[in-house]
DNA sequence: AATCGAAATGGTAACGTTTTCATGAATGTT
DNA sequence: AACATTCATGAAAACGTTACCATTTCGATT
C-alpha cells in the first residue's frame, strides 16, 4: 500500500474514520481495546495522517514561519535551532524564508507563509514594512518581532536587555584603570544598534565619564565597518585604551586594525564585542564579548507565538526579555 | 473579508471557481478579459490560495524537506542558503529538520516529512538508517544524499570532487618545496572523511612520495580534533613542514596548537584547511584552504529532486558533482 | 422501574481547492 | 452548408481529514 488514507486503516481496525481520528487525536475518547486495534492498523499500513488534509479541515496547519534576512549571519543559526527545537517538540513544522536584506523577497515570504496558512510567524529582520504587518495582522496571524523599532497592540515584541551586559562590560574595565573607552557603533537606521549605543553612553556616565563624541564611531556591524572605524580611532591625538563594538564582527574588524598597525590587543588597547557568535572564542586572542542568547532569542519567540496552555496569565512582557552577559576572555587588560 | 475563498473571488468576478482557478494556474487557458476581472477581484480581495486545499487534491505539496544534522554547523547554513534560493525560485518552501546526530530526532524528521506530504527530501546527514530511507521509497518521495556511502536504485547522490582541490593543495605545497606533508583527517566512521583521507594519500604518490603513517593522524573535525592532532605531530622526530587539514575547524584547532608552542604559521609550518567556511578568512594569519562550495551543494540537492522541466535528458550522473578549489591565503609558505 | 448521564462509537457534512467531463460559441475546412 | 476544431467556460466530483450531531449501551440514581 503505497499511500494508505484513514479509511484503509478504519476498515482494516473494523471501526469508523471517526474512530480512528480520535485514536490519533484524542485518545482518551476511545476504548482502550478499540485503541490497540486501530494503532495496530495504523502500523501494519505504515499509516501517516495527511497534514494537508488535516490543515484543511482544522484551520490549524502546526506550521510556523520563520522569517530572517541571511541565515548566513552568524546571528541567525542559532536563533532558529532555538526555535525549531521547542517548536518541533510542541508538534509544530518550521518554514523557513530569507529575505537578503530585499524587501521584495520580503514580501514574497509573506506570501507563501499566509498561502501556507501558518500558525504564526517569527520575523527576525527589520526590513519589514508596515503594509506587510497589515497583510498578516488582517488575517490574524499571531506575529513576534525582534527588537522591533515601534511597538504595536497585539503584536509580540522581544525585547533584549542591552543594559545588563553592557554594564557588566563598562565595569569590568573601570575595574581595569580604563576611562577613556571608545565605541564603535552599527548601521544608524539599525533601531537595536542605537539602543546599544545608548546603553553604552548611560553606563559610562555611571560613573561620571561624559560622551565624548570623537570616541564614538559609526560602523555598519561588518569586518570592514570595524577596520574602518578603527583606523579613525587610532589616529586621534589621545587614543582610547579600550573600545566596545556594537557587535563581534566589527571588534573582529577592530582587531584586525590593531594589529596590522603593529599594536598588540589587549596590550595596547582592550576590545569588547556583542553577541558571542560562535567565531568570538576563536579569535587571536580569544574575544570578550558580551554574550547575547541566540537560543533563548528563538525559544522566546516560539512561546510568544504559541501560548502555554498551562499558563492562560498573559505573561506577555516579563517572558519576552532576554538578558544579556559579560563573558570575559583575553582581549581585556589592566591599563 | 478576514479569509476570502476562491469561491468569493469567483461570485466577484462573475465567473465560476473552475475559472478562478484557471487564471492562476494556467492563464493560457482563460480570456484576457476574463483574466483581468479575476485579478482584480483577488487584489480587491486580498485573496491568497490556500495551500493546503491545493495540496490536498493535486497531490502535490510544493514542499521541500531539508534534514541537516545541526544549522550550527558552520558547514550547514550556505548549503541551506543555496538550496532555499533556487526552491522557492521554483514556487517551492522550505521544510527544515535537525537532528542533532539523534537518530530518534532523525525518525522525527521522516514522520514529519511524511505527514506533510513532501514533494522531496535532501538529506544532509549521515546519520540516516535504511529502515527510514526504506520508508520514504515505499512512498516514492524524492531523495537526495550528500556523499552517502552506498548509491542505490533511484536515489540520486550528490558527489564531491574531492581529489581536484586536494591535487591543487599538494601541487601548491610541493611547489612551495615541502616534501614531508602531514594530514589530520576526520572520523573514521564518516565516510566522506575517508575520502578525503584516500584522495591526500594518492595525490602524494603522484609525486612519488609514499605513505608515512606517522604522518596521518586522526582528528574528529572540531577544534579540539586538531589541537590533539597537531600536538601528536609536534612530538615527533622529524616534524612536517607542511600539514593539511580535513576540514576547517580542525586547521584552526592546529594552527592554535602551532603558536601555543611557541611556533609560527605559515613560519616553521605550513596549514590547508578544507571547506573554506567563513570563518577561514578572518582567522590570524587567513587560512589557505580547500573550498567546497556550499551554496552550489545546496543547489545541486534542489535540481536533484525536480528535474528541469527543460532538459528532460535523465543527467542524473554528470551534473551531481561539486568541484574543490585551493583557495590560498596566508599560511603556506616555502620551505 | 423509570430516568438520567456518561462512555463509546458511527454517519455525514464541511474544509477550499483542482480535476475531470461537458457544453456552447466561434472559427475554419471541405 | 454541414462538420470538425479550437477556445472559453461551468458543474460537479474528488482529495483525506476533523467537527458536529446522533445513537447505542450500560451502570447509577431516584
Amino acid at each position: 500500500m503505497a499511500k494508505p488514507t484513514i479509511h484503509q486503516v478504519a476498515s482494516r481496525a473494523k471501526v469508523s474514520t471517526t474512530t480512528v481520528s480520535r485514536t490519533i487525536n484524542t485518545p482518551a475518547l476511545v476504548d482502550a481495546e478499540t485503541a490497540e486495534r486501530v494503532w495496530a492498523a495504523i502500523e501494519e499500513l505504515e499509516y501517516y495522517p495527511s497534514e494537508p488534509a488535516r490543515s484543511l479541515v482544522s484551520g490549524r496547519s502546526r506550521l510556523l514561519g520563520l522569517i530572517v534576512s541571511d541565515i548566513t549571519n552568524p546571528f541567525f543559526p542559532e536563533v532558529i535551532k532555538g526555535f525549531e527545537d521547542v517548536a518541533v517538540g510542541q508538534g509544530f513544522d518550521l518554514l523557513i524564508g530569507s529575505t537578503d536584506y530585499d524587501p521584495q523577497k520580503m514580501a514574497g515570504c509573506v506570501r507563501r507563509m499566509v498561502e501556507r496558512r501558518v500558525d504564526g510567524v517569527a520575523i527576525m529582520t527589520s526590513e519589514m514594512d508596515n503594509h506587510l504587518i497589515d497583510q498578516l495582522a488582517r488575517r490574524k496571524v499571531p506575529m513576534v518581532f525582534l527588537d522591533v523599532a515601534t511597538p504595536r497592540e497585539g503584536i509580540a515584541n522581544i525585547a533584549v536587555n542591552y543594559e545588563s551586559g553592557i554594564d557588566e562590560a563598562i565595569d569590568h574595565l573601570v575595574a581595569l584603570g580604563h576611562r577613556r573607552i571608545g565605541f564603535v557603533s552599527g548601521p544608524p537606521h539599525l533601531k537595536s544598534a542605537q539602543i546599544r549605543r545608548l546603553a553604552f553612553l548611560r553606563s559610562l556616565s555611571r560613573y561620571g565619564i561624559h560622551e565624548d563624541n570623537r570616541l564614538v564611531v559609526e560602523g555598519d556591524h561588518k569586518v570592514e565597518g570595524g577596520l574602518a572605524a578603527i583606523a579613525r580611532l587610532l589616529q586621534l591625538g589621545v587614543r582610547p585604551t579600550a573600545v566596545l563594538a556594537s557587535n563581534d564582527l566589527t571588534a573582529i574588524g577592530m582587531m584586525r586594525g590593531i594589529q596590522a598597525a603593529g599594536l598588540s590587543v589587549p596590550g595596547d588597547m582592550s576590545v569588547i564585542g556583542f553577541d558571542d557568535i560562535w567565531l568570538a572564542q576563536f579569535t587571536d586572542p580569544p574575544l570578550t564579548t558580551v554574550r547575547l542568547s541566540r537560543t533563548e532569542l528563538g525559544e522566546r519567540a516560539f512561546h510568544a507565538l504559541v501560548p502555554e496552555p498551562a499558563a492562560a496569565h498573559g505573561g506577555t512582557q516579563q517572558d519576552l526579555m532576554v538578558e544579556t552577559k559579560l563573558v570575559i576572555r583575553e582581549t581585556t587588560r589592566p591599563i
